[in-house]
Formats: structure tokens, sequence, C-alpha cells
DNA sequence: CCCAACAGTAATGTCAACAATATTGAAGAC
DNA sequence: GTCTTCAATATTGTTGACATTACTGTTGGG
């Protein structure tokens, strides 16, 4: 492919898109807001580039160049920036001047950091998850995680284990109704997503933390905030130590 | 005032200051290397506004202006720009397209949801702190916060106090080591800076606020760190109380 | 054969002009 | 007198050119 304008090419995008939707002076459509677009635009790419980094399909260390970024999405170079310096304070990239950015890498130490923080961060959502929401919210949950996914594990298959677990993280946060923490536990999580999903996959951990979340979320069921608080402490605290053991292999 | 060009006088004093320092080709001179003090001086920039943020000599409403801030601080509307999309992303301001950044307001939910973060997260530092440091570390503390410090808040001087508890808490974050934790602290402490002086400020809050805080520093002095994260998470509890029953006044 | 100096290249950082949008004030219709 | 419409102005958003810096391959000397 020839090199192109990178900036006229984007600029030129941006106008037919806009142009394509007025024409007549009726209703305003917002959808077609140039600078909605470009705030969404921005949010768009920014969500595609986490993803990309928590899953390693840009590994650490891999520099991120700008005129590469804005080809690639069709936009100037300027929002690339803007999106670089958002991911810079995401802590997902190191930037230094005149060099760029490249992807951080985890340190070890690191990694144990952040399961502390998420050992006080989770078990808070837990407990207000606990108080906030109705009883019955949690039976879904036990029903999946029941006796039908403890054979799914013991044949080998932990997919129900770890699309259940998200829902319930989902569920928890949402019902906890704090976006502090939410936001803290995003970013934390986006950087350990892959440590996660290896430990999930270790050899007897889905079983092990089967269990202990049926535990959990019968204390969830119960009402008791306090023994759902401390049970979820204690599931992420043998996820850290599952990792300890098998950390050659994890990392 | 004339009205002058805010981005060619930004440039010319750069210039002007780069251009004093070489003439000679010697030691290379770290210090005025253009984006060493490119960067410095955005971080310094962050800093002050962050500060002014903080204590309400920026009340929540206050528009920010770009062209403003550029002359005040003497640098490029660029720049000012990505100094505001850094406070964004702290929340410290919320910008709306084409409309601009104004300092965020601090809803009372919030706060709550503030509390109960800090709640998590300061209990955390103060249970690795306590792990971590030689006990004796928190002995200076324990003096500081004797029968001296109760006279004189019965006099009604809560200054040192309130110094105290701010080196306390430098040192225990200091101690647990845990770099997540920190920052996420510093984002929760800088919004609600204010808020949190007014409760040390209001009747008998410091006296009892003491008592609390010698309580903890003596299971943290006995190396019992669970029980000095109890203690922590009750002053923070505490506190919260204090906040609720007198929300008209501190709000 | 190795190392240092150096020019060429590619990337990032910065800027000032330009475009698009929101706000403000005034004029006019009802 | 109040509301709507519209132009003037101020502010933000975007762009493409330019400046500065790091990287790379080459050349020359030891």
């Amino acid at each position: 492919m020839a090199k192109k304008n990178v900036q006229g090419a984007a600029a030129m995008a941006d106008r037919g898109g806009q142009s394509a939707g007025d024409g007549s002076a009726g209703a305003p459509d917002v959808s077609v807001r140039p600078e909605r677009n470009r705030k969404e635009r921005a949010e768009e790419i920014l969500h595609i580039l986490r993803g990309r980094i928590a899953n390693h399909e840009l590994p650490p260390g891999t520099r991120l160049q700008e005129v590469e970024l804005a080809e690639e999405f069709e936009v100037s170079r300027a929002a690339v920036r803007e999106i670089l310096g958002a991911l810079e304070q995401r802590g997902l990239v190191n930037r230094v001047p005149n060099r760029g950015a490249v992807v951080a890498r985890l340190e070890i130490e690191e990694i144990y950091e952040i399961f502390d923080v998420r050992e006080a961060l989770e078990g808070l959502c837990v407990r207000l998850a606990t108080q906030n929401a109705p009883p019955q919210t949690w039976d879904p949950f036990l029903e999946r995680f029941g006796d039908g996914m403890a054979e799914a594990i013991a044949k080998g298959e932990v997919e129900p284990y770890i699309d259940t677990l998200e829902d319930l993280r989902r569920e928890t946060v949402r019902w906890a109704g704090n976006s502090h923490a939410t936001h803290f536990l995003d970013l934390l999580l986006e950087k350990t997503h892959l440590i996660k999903l290896r430990v999930m996959l270790l050899p007897g951990r889905a079983a092990a933390g089967r269990e202990m979340h049926v535990e959990m979320l019968r204390h969830m069921r119960a009402g008791d905030a306090a023994a759902a608080e401390a049970a979820k402490k204690r599931i992420i605290r043998s996820a850290r130590d599952w990792l300890e053991r098998y950390r050659s292999f994890v990392m």
C-alpha cells in the first residue's frame, strides 16, 4: 500500500461521514454531530487498544507508533497522541520523551501488589453488593456454579467457570454501586487479565475456585455481608497462592 | 494589560531559557534539555492546578479556559489541553466538547463512596505497613499523639493533630510499599482534601480521632497487623459518621 | 577486526493558523 | 413585556507544516 497523507485522509473521512448525514434542516441529528463522533471514536479506539494490550495481542515491549495507529484507525496524529496519553495514565504504556510509547511490562512484584489491592476492593464490592442487592439476585449464580459445573470442570471444561465468574463479577460491581471502586478495579483487571486467565487454567484451580465461590454465594444469599466479604478475600488470597506456586508457568 | 500572542510568547520564553545555558560544548547539561523541561513543566502545572482545585482556590463549577491558563503559565495552548486532559482523567474536571472544562462538583453520594474505598485501601496500607516496618517506626508518632497533643486539642489547637496525621499517612503509605494503593489513595484524597479538613475541624472530632489513632499505633507498635487494620477502618468509619451528622456544616 | 564519529532517516514534539461550535446581545414579531 | 431569531464574538477543536530528537547504517581511523 502506498504511503498516503494520514492527516488529510482522516479529515476527508470525517467530512464524508458528516455531510452524508445532513442536507435537510429538520430534526437535529445528534448522532452525526462531529464533536460527538470524535470523542466517541477516541473512546472506541482507546477501548480497542486496551483490549489488545490486556490479551497480549500487543505484548509488553511493543512500540506504539503514532503514524501507524493514525493510519489504522484513520484519525489524526493529534487524536492518537491524546489516546496514548490516556493509556499512559492507565499505566498500560510507558512514554519516554522523543522515543515514543511502549506497552508496559508487568513485573511479578507489581502483580502481587495488584492482588493485594484487588483483595481490598473486591472484598468491599462483595460486602456492598450483599447489602444492596435482593438476596435472590444470587440464585442464578448458585445454580450455574452447581453440580453440573463441577462435573464439567472434572472433564476439563473450564469455560463455564470462567464465564460465570465474569458475569458474577459484573453483577457484584453493579450492585455495589461504587463508581470509584469499579473504576479502580477496571484499571487493575485490564492489567492482569491474562494472568487471571492463566491462573484459572491451572490444574485443579477451577475446582477449588468453584467451591469457594459457592461458599461465598451462600453467604451473599443469606445476606451475611461480612462473611461474604471474608470469603471473597480468601478466594483472592487463594488465587495469589496458586500464582506464587506456579509462578514459572504463569509468567 | 494588552493582549499578546500567547503561543509566541511561550516559545520565546523557552528559547531564551535554553540559549542562556549553552554556548560551550562542554558537559551536556541535562537540566536544560528542552523535552525534559517541557515534561517537568507540564507536571508542575498539573500539580499546581490539582492543589488549587483541592483547596477550592478554584471552586467547583469554575471554568478553566485554555488561553487564560496558557497566559498565566506561559505555555502553549496545546500544553494546556494536555494538562486539562490529565485533570479530566483524574476526575477533577468535566469536559464537554466545544464547551471547555469546569471544575467537577463533588456530590455527597460520591463522598460516601470515597469513604468506603478509603476504608478498604487505607486499611490495607496500615496492615502492610505494620508487616513491613520495624516496630520502632511508630514510636515518634505515639509520642506526638501523646498527652501534649491532648492538651493542645483541649485548648483548641488542632494543627499539630492535622500535621501529625498527614505525616503518619505518608509514613504508612511509604512502608506499605504498594504503588497502586498509593496512587488510588492520592486520587481520592485530592478530591476530598477539603472535606477531610473540615471534618477534622468539627468540635470534638480531633480529640476522638487522636484517641483512636493512639489505639491504632499501639497495635502497629505491637506488630498486630490485623488489629491495626481494623482500628484504621474504625477510624475512617467514624469520620464518615461525623460527616453524616454534620453534613450541612461540612458541605 | 573493532570502535568512534557522522550523515541520513524516521520518529516524536511543537506551533500558529484555520474551522467549527457555543455564547451573548440586540432587534423584531406577537 | 416576553419570546424568538439572528448576527457578532469568544472559545474550543483540528490540522498540516515545522523543529527537535533518536535511531541506523556507513565510513574512516586505529
